[in-house]
RNA sequence: CGGGGCGUAGCGUAGUGGCUAGCGCGCCUGCUUUGGGAGCAGGAGACCGGGAGUUCGAAUCUCCCCGCCCCGACCA
């Protein structure tokens, strides 16, 4: 079915909107592929759908392929099943709730691991039915505090949940590697640069975890990477203890440590300028850095029972504390800063002043103490004397202080030496497009998913969940594939194979393109026929471009000459073909 | 939820108390034009986000509300 552009359902904007801020989103209204309803809501243009239904062919395909069955759950839940595991209340603000006439509580699903277990236990019983991996492509809904960046992040979107349900770990192992592969597979096919990082699985109560990525400037996950293959998500990247000499004589190697008066250095800046100007305090062999002084952190700490306790955390006074690492490193318990109150409460602690000393567990204030990792043995600081006005110098860990642990939530630098090979990390931005994650019995466990087994005793099943956002992909191949004319599909999520422009006005011109078109359309090629009347060939020109189709056909003024031209869209490569030879030579560029 | 910006025609915008709210794109009619967003002429299209107030007079000033965008917090 040959598109036609005289006919099309789109229309293309000259100027970039004014609520778009990244490149997908202004293309993709520019282009006229989609039209925001809501903020964090979008229509999809006949274009823009057959994209959207191309990239969720490819995630389709590859489920299938892998073995997965798909179903097909509501989005209007009820809300029994998720008041069950909790999620009810957990999920917040998040959740979109509405009542029904009887004013029975529902939702419309953010996710649906509930449901999912919950089916499965109403099917199966036996060991004999596992393993199995269903999934579902859906409309989910999350009424997110901050939709942004255009279809990127939404409140209605479309994603491919799938879970696996098996007996024992190294079931679960098996069909996380399936979906693994089958993810790599999915986005290697929608052309996306992605890394694939290790994640955060606390949060879901699961063991292994890990997030794909795309690469983008535009991304809102943080992650490091280094050349030797590590790549983490900051929030689950583990710093390596700094390696230390438990020989060392301390006494010997390093001087006593000395209380200074230290006025005015309100900052760690301020505290570091002062230690090298004066001449008493500085250090002989390089001048101070703010990483040689150790700042104490105070936080309260709630557990889940609602139970508080003050926590002191000392890290390297170049860096803060970077709180989406803290929140997962205390999970879940959650922390918020000292407030003027909480001083109050300990009179020991000299706010400005912290040091060491007046911290652990075995201290008089009895404030658990963690340490950042690279604080071991024999490292030497500068850091607060508990007293006003004044700071400790060569004040060494082991000798003069201890902490209770290590706690690693510092803020991660560019160049930071890799977990794995030593190297220097760097810091990159990325779009998360997948998440895989072994989920454990948790939901299975609350919600009864039992099996019997070999030896007829009823054992809990071990689930996986599994995330691709459908609708997101195709902004983030939106963001990954276009130039400063407009987008560049790769061809197999085009909403055609070929743009052919019919560019002049005479009747000639006009047959042919349509002829060719018949021709390409009768081979299977998709094809857009811009057939609009008293449009200029400029405009063409430009519409094919800003639409993003990989090959464009001209007809037009070569046709004296015997040649249509071809144009590739991604290099901007412009061939000439004879007129005998068009129709094999462009369906060959555009099945090969 | 905190900080900042903004709401005028389908889209992009001008308009800081005064006459009939202006312009560009797009749209309609006619003529001309047809290889990189054409030209001329004529048109349609705006409860100026909503409400209340100040004023002889409000898009413009005041108050309240609503909504949107950006940064941060948050984000299975």
């Amino acid at each position: 079915m040959i598109q036609r552009m005289s006919s099309l359902f789109v229309r293309t904007l000259r100027e970039d909107p004014a609520d778009a801020e990244v490149p997908s989103h202004k293309l993709l209204v520019r282009a006229g592929y989609v039209r925001r309803i809501a903020p964090g809501i979008f229509s999809w243009l006949p274009l823009g759908y057959q994209v959207f239904r191309n990239v969720e062919a490819i995630v389709r395909e590859e489920m299938n392929q892998a073995g997965f069955q798909e179903v097909h759950f509501p989005a209007l839940l009820p809300r029994d099943a998720y008041e069950t595991t909790g999620r009810w209340s957990e999920y917040g603000d998040n959740l979109f709730r509405l009542e029904d006439r009887k004013g029975n509580d529902y939702l419309l699903g953010p996710t649906h691991e509930e449901m999912f277990t919950l089916m499965v236990k109403g099917e199966f019983s036996s060991y004999r039915d596992l393993p199995l991996s269903i999934y579902q492509i859906q409309t989910k809904y999350r009424d997110e505090a901050r939709p942004r960046a255009g279809i990127l992040r939404g409140r209605e979107f479309v994603m491919k949940d799938s879970y696996s349900f098996d007996l024992d770990e190294v079931g679960l192992e098996d069909s996380y590697n399936k979906h693994r592969e089958a993810y790599i597979s999915t986005f290697d096919r929608m052309k996306l640069d992605y890394v694939i990082v290790t994640a955060m699985a606390g949060a879901m109560g699961g063991s292994r975890s890990e997030e794909f990525l795309a690469n983008s400037p535009h991304g809102e996950d943080t992650y490091v990477r280094c050349d030797c293959g590590f790549a983490a998500n900051v929030e689950a990247l583990e710093i390596p203890m700094t390696s230390f000499d438990p020989e060392l004589d301390l006494d010997a190697h390093f001087p006593a440590a000395h209380a200074e008066q230290t006025p005015n250095t309100p900052t760690i800046d301020s505290l570091v300028d002062l230690s090298n100007q004066r001449e008493d305090l500085a250090r002989s062999d390089r001048p101070w850095d703010a990483s040689d002084t150790l700042k104490n952190i105070l936080m309260i700490v709630k557990d889940a029972d609602g139970n508080q306790s003050p926590l002191a955390i000392g890290l390297p006074g170049d860096r803060e504390i970077e709180t989406r690492r803290l929140e997962a490193a205390l999970y879940p318990r959650v922390a918020r800063p000292f407030e003027e109150a909480d001083f109050a409460k300990y009179p020991t602690l000299i706010k400005g002043y912290i040091g060491p000393r007046a911290l652990g567990i075995n201290s008089p204030g009895g404030i658990e103490f963690l340490t950042d990792p690279r604080v071991v043995r024999g490292t030497r600081w500068i850091t607060g004397a508990n007293e006003k006005g004044q700071h400790v110098y060569d004040l060494v860990c082991g000798r003069d202080f201890e902490s209770d642990g290590v706690i690693d939530v510092a803020e991660v630098f560019d160049g930071d030496p890799c977990a794995k090979c030593g190297g220097n990390v760097s810091i990159a931005r990325g779009i998360e497009i997948g998440h895989i994650f072994q989920l454990g019995t948790k939901y299975a466990e609350s919600l009864g998913l039992k099996v019997l087994d070999e030896n007829g005793d009823l054992v809990t099943v071990t689930m996986g969940s599994y995330g691709i956002g459908v609708s997101r992909a195709v902004g983030v191949i939106a963001e990954a594939h276009h130039d400063e004319k407009g987008l560049v599909w790769p061809r197999e999520v085009a909403p055609a194979d070929i743009y052919v422009v019919a560019a002049g006005k005479s009747e000639e011109t006009a047959a042919k393109a349509e002829e060719f078109a018949s021709a390409w359309d009768a081979m299977g090629l998709r094809v857009i026929l811009d057939d609009r009347v008293g449009v200029s060939p400029g405009v063409k020109f430009n519409d094919s471009e800003l639409i993003g189709v990989p090959t464009i056909v001209v007809i037009g003024k070569g046709l004296e000459k015997g040649v249509i031209e071809v144009k590739d869209r991604a290099t901007g490569e412009r061939i000439d073909i004879a007129l005998d030879q068009a129709v094999v030579a462009v369906h060959q560029i555009c099945t090969n």
